[in-house]
DNA sequence: CCGACAGCCCAACATT
DNA sequence: AATGTTGGGCTG
């Protein structure tokens, strides 16, 4: 069994009382507390024990009980759980290096660590194995913000200042609430009233576009149709912060949508009936181009700056990050019912802007004569563009637009289906970006995503054209080579490399409109008496009886589905094949008459 | 009291 | 059998 460390000292107390006295001890003492989950278990347990069944006063429990927080008397108390449980810092912070926010899955993706397992429950466990097991588990929680040398700490005090919010509540609450309280603040400070939401809505009223996507509630961006096919020698430009751009030259807020001045009625936002006043700067694109500014031109480049200490390089990252991920969700939340300045013309604004804003960049790469292959929302795909075209297109942009146009990447050749959000992209050095394609997504199973590896492995060698031919033979092989493995039924002793992976997005009982096939497999698992919600991960095979699908760990070999598997081979890998002109079909040794037996 | 936004792809389900 | 809807996973 694993030791504890020589400098860990274990203390024995013979009463929950005394130990309990002990924790509280420590938590008048220190000036921050870190738990994973303290808010709803460890904190409000200590508390109603001292209270319930210990007798004491609240005046001698350190612990504040909030409805859903618990506080501390004397120093801050950081639930890592919430922190960790945050969208934005999930994407933008971690770019979404964990999935499950629980001690182990978080752990092992942030700091690499993963709590101790034991073979019989908690309670069976001996005096040293409960230590242990403690032990790693607070090794764990405090790693979490000591790594990267107190980032996660930095983090929450650079947001603390940003949105002058107590680190409690920056640490617990969402990216709407740090930007409301940084918007309210400066309301205040130069004495402006705060709008009342239902005043601005009734005032500003709701939108003018009609969204793509049924349900939703205004047009957003556009996406270009991308030309099928391979294409060397790939520049993807991008607007460096499109919306926050946009919001800031642009004077969007809700005081300047909209505005009552008939003058301004003429200042009209493309593709709306929507006018932005030309007479007073709106609070909101002061601020939210301030902070676009300060990212841009002062701490992004202090980041990169060699001649500071590292130390200093590494605090002006932190603060980059954080002003990123604010500003990343600055225009969502005009957009947001919930968000206290909530304004839908203004986000409907941004959004149909950021559409001519991207599409007047087409049709000058096309005047300029550049291919321009793809293109999302603030990004464009150019091909074959000299250095010379390139420059022209970033000036034209700066001059014309007002917007920092400039190359994010470049791919040595990308491949492209005609599918949207969907495409291939091979560097320079041989690595491979891989976006939107079934290949990658994590529900496949590992034996699809497996012969997707070794094609892009071999997608990565490719320098030239007339290099395409030979992967194209060895790429049909992979193919060939996993299809039969299926169809002969080899995948070793356990169908496990055959499980999809998908998570419940609520609890089985709330699929009422439908039952999607990892809820049906969910609901067997339930009944054998497993606990499930929302959130968890299901595994499971398809398999050839009704009801179609098996937890995997039940399942055996012989009921596997192949030709549903076949089925899945099939599609992961069109998405590919369409551009390189192959046929899935035919490689797995299909006539194109069996095709329609 | 937890919730930033829209667009796209795919498979399976439900409805006609 | 065709079509629309739902749900999950993704891009930006």
């Amino acid at each position: 069994m694993e030791q504890l460390p020589s400098d860990v000292d274990v203390e024995y107390y013979d009463s929950e009382e005394k130990l309990i006295h002990k924790i509280f001890g420590a938590l008048w003492d220190y000036p921050f507390v870190l738990t994973f989950n303290g808010d709803d278990f460890d904190l409000r347990y200590l508390y109603h024990r001292a209270l319930n069944h210990f007798g004491m006063k609240r005046s001698q429990i350190p612990i504040e009980l909030g409805r859903r927080v618990c506080l501390l008397k004397y120093g801050v108390h950081i639930d890592l759980y919430k922190f960790f449980f945050n969208r934005a810092i999930q994407i933008y912070a971690f770019s979404q290096k964990y999935r499950n926010i629980t001690l182990n899955a978080v752990g092992k993706a942030v700091v690499g660590l993963e709590k101790i397992e034991f073979e019989k429950p908690l309670s069976e466990l001996t005096y040293t194995e409960l230590a242990l097991y403690n032990f790693r588990d607070s090794e764990i929680t405090l790693a979490l913000t000591t790594f990267d040398d107190d980032l996660v700490m930095k983090l929450i005090l650079a947001i603390t200042r940003i949105a002058r919010m107590p680190m409690e509540d920056v640490s617990r609450q969402g990216v709407s609430r740090w930007i409301r309280n940084f918007l309210h603040h400066e309301h205040r400070r130069k004495n402006m009233l705060i709008p009342n939401a239902e005043d601005i809505l009734a005032l500003k009223g709701t939108t003018a576009t009609k969204a793509i996507i049924k349900g939703k509630k205004y047009k957003g961006a556009i996406v270009v149709e991308p030309v099928p096919g391979v294409h060397f020698n790939v520049a993807v430009m991008d607007f460096a912060s499109l919306y926050p751009s946009i919001i800031k030259i642009h004077n969007l807020g809700y005081q300047s949508i909209l505005c009552p001045h008939d003058e301004c009625k003429e200042n009209k936002v493309p593709e709306t009936t929507h006018w932005i006043c030309t007479k007073k700067r709106a609070l909101e694109s002061l601020l939210i181009g301030a902070l676009r500014d300060l990212r841009v031109r002062w701490y992004k480049p202090k980041a990169k700056d060699e001649t500071l200490s590292n130390e200093l390089q590494s605090w002006y990252n932190v603060i980059q990050s954080a002003l990123k991920v604010i500003l990343n969700a600055s225009y969502g939340v005009f957009g947001a019912a919930t968000f206290s300045l909530y304004c839908p013309p203004v986000a409907e604004a941004t959004a149909a802007i950021g559409r001519h804003v991207i599409t007047q960049t087409i049709n000058k790469a096309r005047e300029l004569e550049i291919d321009v292959i793809y293109g999302d929302t603030d990004s464009i795909f150019l091909r074959g563009a000299s250095q010379d075209q390139i420059e022209t297109l970033g000036e034209w942009s700066a001059k014309e637009l007002g917007m920092e146009l400039d190359v994010d990447k470049s791919y040595r050749y990308s491949v492209f289906s005609s599918r949207k959000k969907n495409y291939l992209g091979i560097f320079p050095d041989g690595s491979v970006d891989v976006k939107g394609m079934t290949g990658k997504k994590r529900h496949i199973p590992v034996f699809i995503k497996k012969a997707f590896d070794q094609m892009e492995e071999r997608l990565g060698k490719v320098e030239s054209p007339t290099e395409f031919e030979e992967a194209k033979k060895e790429i049909r092989k992979i193919i060939r080579d996993r299809y039969l493995q299926l169809k002969q039924r080899r995948w070793g002793d356990r169908p496990d490399e055959l499980a999809f992976h998908v998570v419940l997005g609520k609890v089985p009982e709330a699929y009422t409109k439908t039952t999607p096939q990892h809820v049906r497999a969910a609901l067997v698992l339930r009944d054998m008496g497993y606990d499930l919600k929302a959130g968890d991960l299901i595994s499971f095979v398809k398999i050839v009886k009704e009801p179609r699908v098996k937890p995997v760990q039940l399942a055996s070999n012989s009921e596997i589905d192949v030709e549903k598997y076949v089925g899945y081979l099939h599609s992961t890998f069109v998405q590919v094949l369409d551009a390189l002109g192959l046929d899935f079909d035919e490689i797995i040794g299909l006539t194109k008459l069996e095709r329609f037996m």
